[in-house]
DNA sequence: ACCCTATTGATTTTT
DNA sequence: TCAATAGGGT
């Protein structure tokens, strides 16, 4: 058995990191924690916390005094909490929520500063629409910049009369567009000449009227116009309606503690200890905030400390701080530990090389040899089946079982989606209207691994097949489908009718499982059991088949009276799918794979480790990312000569995403390259040493 | 043969 | 939302 044996001189050494850590909270010295990946970072975050409350514990409940923790995501905040056991003493939570509670009780100051961003974004929204810059991005408005000031005042006044018509034809074809405004369009010719620079323009019309009917309000103290509402559930702001989202958010607070004593006294005064997770995923707001606290602090002779705990290689989000913190949070004591608690060391020779800084991991364990790591090369025109042959391959050779599975890593969640045996499911979502026009919305609201996260649609069918997972399982227990409270006061021959009728919802597809739902319900008298529980699986309106179509072509289509066609076919596509398609959809959301293969996308294993991981690796990251691992590996060799600012930082992004990727492994890498590899060969040699062929034969 | 517009299909992740 | 491509017009 390896990694087992931790030295005494190890032992000593890593407790003497988690030491000055410690001396350093205790001499409020603000601090920079680096430790790479599966070095026990958020165990030095919980060791420091519990230190905090030993030490400083007495003096914080007399003053009435917390400590700060905080954490990138809601699951971090649960792990985090579960590993420090109960502490009134700690407030952890995401800097969102916890800057939201800071703020939001001073409205007052905050409407003065939405006011401040209205104005200004007014400014820049008039001047992109009539000052004559030649910036390409601005090309859209150039047919309206072309026409009179007094044909722009007209051509306003009449759009801004004909909202209602303007919305009902917008999704529509250009035809059907130019054809609604054909009063006009004799008017202004130039400005209909390109439907989507129209809209751009209209879009930016109505938008500066609604900032400037906001601004009015403000102005005239309407009720509704206060105070300003976070939502953490919508991505966007609307400005105009007093609803600001997560990167608002953090700029309103920034701002309102760089400006309000009172604010940084109250923080300073509530929380002397700061602790930050992850800091090289929050976004630069947050650090300057910590950094005015800081400076706050040090000015009126407050005992005050910051510690950030964290990675900057592993930063793979664009917004967040990475390696730049030091120049926003100057003067912080850097400790690294060099200590790798996770992997054998043949993983983590890669994983230093990649990283190739100064934090050189090793083993602690001294008996860590044992490992491997593999780099192939293959290339096929059928890419799904070079993929399975080579996780089979491996599938076999490493007795890959569900106690010892096979974790894969591709880069798109389509890919995942194909490869874990739902490629339909994906494909006719993604065709459908809604999730062709909130393209960004369809992996979160269909591969959310938090149902709560889920769409409309997907969360319908989730919770059906939900329902029948507990019908199909042998196992289950009538109380997990009938409520407890009803079920003493049903007789042995309802409850045998019952079963008897659950049993016969069946179906191939997801489409023949519905029907027989309906049937069951139709058959059941009005005040039965099983309409009671159908009920209450479906928010929908009628409860017919037709009722619940209609509720998914309502959420997944444009709500037009005229139904489409090409429309129809995808929802019947979508419904005649094979059932078992949904069996393993349903599987990857609630983590249940019952396969001896796991797939994931690269971001998505952050945090995690495996045993056996496989990766699949190729020139592009889609098509809007090309060329992606290829220049990596290209520029590897002379990764210090590089001197373009977007070079870099396109560099390091998929450095990090390779190292986050390769540093899951605890024992077995590896990585199949599917493009030509010999351009940049020396580059993937400097790394993982040498390569092999793999092909289908 | 070229230019411009309209349509189509697409990276990842969190708050 | 945005880049790539298909398609229409000159």
């Amino acid at each position: 058995m390896s990694l087992s044996i931790i030295e005494e001189s190890a032992s000593l050494e890593e407790n003497a990191i988690q030491k000055s850590i410690c001396n350093s909270v205790d001499k409020f010295q603000d601090i920079i924690f680096n430790a790479g990946a599966g070095a026990g970072k958020t165990f030095a975050l919980i060791e420091s916390l519990k230190h905090i409350i030993a030490v400083h514990g007495n003096r914080l409940i007399s003053h009435n005094q917390k400590i700060m923790c905080i954490t990138y995501t809601n699951v971090a905040i649960n792990e985090i909490k579960e590993r420090l056991g109960n502490s009134g003493l700690v407030q952890v939570s995401t800097i969102h929520e916890n800057l939201w509670q800071l703020i939001k009780n001073h409205q007052n100051e905050l409407v003065i500063i939405h006011t401040e961003k209205l104005n200004s974004e007014l400014l820049r929204l008039k001047g992109d629409l009539t000052e004559n810059q030649e910036e390409k991005i601005l090309k859209a408005f150039t047919a309206y910049r072309g026409l009179e000031k007094t044909l722009q005042q007209n051509f306003t006044t009449f759009m801004m009369e004909n909202k209602p018509l303007y919305y009902n034809n917008y999704n529509k074809s250009s035809p059907v567009i130019k054809a609604a405004f054909d009063e006009v369009l004799q008017q202004y010719p130039t400005i209909f000449k390109n439907i989507s620079n129209f809209k751009k323009t209209v879009n930016t019309i109505f938008k500066i009227d609604n900032y400037e009917q906001c601004l009015l309000k403000i102005k005239e103290n309407d009720t509704d116009y206060t105070a300003i509402k976070y939502d953490s559930k919508y991505n966007s702001d609307i400005l105009h309606r007093m609803l600001i989202s997560h990167d608002t958010l953090l700029e309103y607070s920034a701002e309102m503690i760089k400006r309000y004593d009172l604010l940084k006294r109250i923080i300073v005064d509530s929380f002397p200890f700061i602790l930050i997770d992850e800091y090289q995923d929050t976004s630069k707001n947050v650090i300057e905030i910590m950094n005015h606290l800081s400076s706050y602090a040090l000015k009126i002779k407050r005992k005050f400390f910051i510690g950030y705990f964290g990675d900057s290689v592993q930063n793979i989000y664009d917004d967040g701080i990475g390696n730049a913190l030091n120049d926003v949070h100057r003067n912080l004591l850097p400790i690294n530990k060099k200590f790798n608690r996770r992997s054998h060391s043949e993983v983590i020779d890669v994983i230093n090389r990649i990283r190739n800084d100064e934090i050189q991991q090793e083993s602690i364990y001294s008996d860590s040899v044992g490992g491997s790591v593999k780099f192939y090369r293959g290339q096929s025109a059928e890419k799904i089946d070079l993929i399975n042959a080579f996780t089979n391959k491996y599938k076999s050779s490493w007795n890959a079982s569900l106690n010892n599975r096979l974790h894969c890593l591709v880069l798109t969640n389509k890919l995942v989606a194909e490869l874990s045996g739902f490629p339909d499911v994906y494909a006719y979502f993604s065709r459908t209207a809604f999730y062709k026009r909130f393209y960004d919305r369809l992996n979160s609201e269909l591969l959310s691994k938090e149902t709560s996260k889920l769409g409309d649609a997907p969360n319908l069918i989730y919770r059906i097949l939900r329902f029948k997972a507990f019908i199909d399982n042998p196992d289950t227990n009538l109380n997990n489908i009938i409520s407890k409270n009803e079920l003493p006061a049903l007789s042995f021959k309802d409850l045998v009718k019952i079963v008897q009728q659950l049993k016969c919802l069946t179906g191939k597809t997801l489409n023949e499982f519905i029907k027989s739902i309906f049937i069951e319900y139709d058959k059941s008298d009005n005040g039965g059991y099983l309409r009671g529980l159908i009920c209450d699986l479906m928010p929908i309106e009628t409860y017919t088949y037709e009722g619940f179509v209609k509720y998914l072509y309502d959420k997944l289509f444009d709500e037009q009276d005229d139904t489409l066609e090409q429309d129809q076919v995808i929802l019947e596509n979508l419904l005649n799918t094979d059932i078992n398609q949904y069996n393993l959809w349903l599987d990857f959301i609630e983590d249940t794979q019952r396969t001896d293969i796991v797939y994931h996308t690269y971001h998505g294993t952050k945090g995690l480790e495996f045993e056996n991981v496989i990766i699949i690796m190729e020139n592009n990251f889609g098509t809007m990312n090309r060329n992606k691992f290829s220049s990596f590996f290209e520029k590897t060799i002379h990764r210090n000569d590089l001197t373009d600012k977007d070079d870099i930082a396109k560099f390091s992004n998929t450095k990090n995403l390779l190292y986050v990727s390769c540093s899951r492994a605890i024992r077995n890498l590896r990585v199949l390259y599917l493009d030509d590899t010999t351009k940049f060969i020396d580059g993937i040699n400097s790394i993982f040493t040498t390569t092999e062929t793999f092909s289908l034969e």
